[in-house]
DNA sequence: ATGGTAGAGCTTCTA
């Protein structure tokens, strides 16, 4: 199975480049982050056109949205929280059929947190912590079996996650609240697949802000999106591929998709 | 220490 997670940073805008994604690496299942597109607005047909009728989206207007999209048959999982009680289109999760039976796909959109890296002064920061922390507690009162945890943690838990963890200690996305949670999250019952196809001290980065001017010679990334896979799947790792080229596309988003290659 | 850019939808918020 080749699994793509991505955050578009709007789909309806990004559907032409989505297509090409498409067509040069032939995925299977597509989990995106950050659709903004309501539900009723939700380009059902494009997609299916693609070859991907198979389609579970939560969507709202201007923020969030997540969608998985997949060529063979979605079961969709109900009865999942609903984080922090918001409403706020932030995971979606699906069981996939496979050769060796069902597998479990959580595809997340952690809140990014803001900019101060304070509960008392930044209410996102705090609403943050607090979905990290139901997150954990539910995966652990919940413990996961062949399944697939990604998307946009937006969090950079690893010294080799950031171009500087010295400079970024106290930049929402690698500040030690958010790492430490992270990998609490992590040990509910997961394991790294991206680390354990590319470990440290190799850099590893999914994400380049749009502010800087040239992304690839300043290289200022980070690794803000993750795929998880729970130990009984991993063995079936063959590869992980970030496909930073497409940082470079016409119009890209700032987050590069990353792909996983997983015998199932 | 600061400001830089992008998207949605409306003149601001979120990232």
């Amino acid at each position: 199975m080749r699994l793509i997670t991505w955050n578009i940073n709007s789909l309806r805008l990004r559907l032409p480049l989505l297509q090409r994604l498409i067509e040069e690496q032939a995925p299977d299942v597509i989990c995106l982050q950050e659709t903004k597109v309501p539900d009723p607005l939700y380009p059902r047909d494009a997609l299916a056109e693609l070859g991907f009728p198979h389609q579970l989206y939560r969507g709202m207007k201007s923020y969030n949205g997540v969608t998985i999209l997949s060529r063979t048959p979605l079961e969709p999982i109900t009865g999942t929280p609903d984080w922090c009680g918001r409403e706020d289109c932030r995971h979606v999760a699906a069981s996939i059929q496979t050769e060796t039976g069902p597998v479990t796909l959580h595809n997340f959109y952690v809140p990014a947190g803001g900019d101060i890296p304070d509960p008392q002064e930044n209410e996102k920061f705090a609403h943050k912590l607090a979905f990290l922390e139901e997150a954990t507690a539910w995966f652990r009162a919940n413990p996961p079996q062949r399944s697939i945890l990604v998307g946009d943690l937006n969090i950079a838990p690893l010294e080799h996650d950031v171009w500087s963890h010295r400079q970024l200690l106290k930049i929402v996305s690698h500040t030690p609240p958010e790492t430490t949670r992270l990998t609490e999250w992590l040990h509910a019952g997961f394991e790294d697949a991206m680390r354990k196809a590319i470990p440290e001290p190799e850099k590893l980065f999914t994400w380049w802000s749009y502010r800087n001017r040239d992304w690839k010679k300043s290289n200022r990334g980070r690794r803000l999106d993750h795929i998880w896979t729970t130990p009984d799947l991993l063995p079936g790792l063959k590869t992980i591929n970030v496909l930073s080229p497409m940082r470079d596309w016409t119009s890209p988003s700032d987050h590069v998709p990353v792909m996983m290659d997983l015998a199932v």
